[in-house]
DNA sequence: CCTAAAAATTGAACCAAGTTCAACATATTT
DNA sequence: AAATATGTTGAACTTGGTTCAATTTTTAGG
């Protein structure tokens, strides 16, 4: 059987991602190096190649289980309510996570993926698993027959979002005093909201 | 005097940067290397620490000029027209200008500046002047009284805009099929905009 | 259970890149 | 012109991704 062999791969899989994610936490992306990482599972740098093609991939497995974990998150909340309302608890949990996890989550955008090769299917199944969550929330928000542009709306406010947050974090913001990631994202999230529905409104009326 | 010593000074200074400009904008961030620099100068690595403090001081020189470059695009518009044209000539001007720099916009944002260190002052002014062009041009959007939010309207487009260039140039959207940068951006803007507009004429109804 | 083939593990070694520094060269000042 | 200050150099140090030949462990067939 060739059970065993799969089983310490398996184990030095997790362990490798346990490791990376508990130095992410404490030290960001560039404390993540392949003989760190080794060290804490307790083998080899060899034997982490021998289960990652390379640091990129053990890093973008490590960024699944962050989506992953935000997924988990927005599952937990009440869809009952209404329309704004959701959209208003998504962008909360949202901005919660990332301000919780920040280093995790600066892991994710700030790692480069090599450029030439194609991230793979289930990465980029996760970060649209996530846009489905927002664009389920927006459809109301659409005339009828256009429904699918939920998920362009969906692209557009979740990278406006992003967009606040990462230049926030990099200090690239260049802020005036009383500027804060929860203000700008609420001026964002109101206008967008208010635009959607004045556009509603317009269509039917 | 000491001229000829600050002139050498300024040479190489300037040599660097055109240097690291033509690299960055045919190899992006990746290819931004001391010793590349300095072969292409005509001078040591050791010249370069001599003027530089270190590589990232360099490149945040480098990156002051790309800001710069846009804010010349931005001053050629047209300012006379109706408010919501002036405000997707800037859009329009910054979206073609990320296109048309791809490699030196993507270094301003995928270089990291050393944690702990503050960013200078004269950068950040640079990207605050940048702000400020848009932040008049929403200004007349808002109510009377509150024109001082322009600047986080501002940001907050501004912030958006960039999140959706920055994810879609790090392949990082999971896109489907047919969204597009100029598209996405259309919805952001479009929806901003009419927000604005609701919420405006809300107060003065 | 024994043994040959397959797979995993190791860590030294290779390479690239930021940074430093002692030795040397040039410029400035007196 | 000598003394001092400043600039230049490139080898060397360090860190980090990646490879690979040698060694050990596991698996499968008899």
């Amino acid at each position: 059987m060739a059970r065993n062999t799969e089983q310490r791969r398996q184990k030095i899989f997790e362990d490798a991602i346990a490791a990376a994610t508990s130095i992410a936490e404490a030290e960001g992306l560039a404390g993540l190096t392949a003989r760190k990482i080794a060290k804490r599972v307790g083998c080899s740098v060899g034997s982490l190649y021998n289960v990652f093609d390379n640091l990129d991939t053990l890093i973008l497995h490590l960024n699944g289980k962050t989506f992953d974990a935000l997924y988990d998150a927005l599952m937990k909340l009440d869809t009952g309510g209404d329309v704004e309302s959701l959209i208003r608890a998504i962008v909360r949990t949202y901005l919660d996570f990332v301000r919780d996890n920040a280093n995790l989550w600066h892991v994710i955008f700030g790692h480069v993926w090599p450029p030439g090769h194609p991230m793979p299917e289930w990465y980029l199944s996760k970060i649209r698993r996530l846009r489905g969550v927002l664009a389920e929330a927006l459809a109301p928000l659409l005339p009828d027959g256009e429904k699918e542009q939920s998920h362009a709306a969906a692209t557009a406010l979740w990278s406006g979002l992003h967009g606040i947050c990462s230049l926030a974090a990099s200090g690239k913001l260049g802020m005036v005093t009383s500027e804060t990631v929860d203000g700008l994202s609420e001026v964002l999230v109101r206008n967008f909201i208010a635009g959607l529905r004045a556009q509603l409104h317009e269509r039917t009326m």
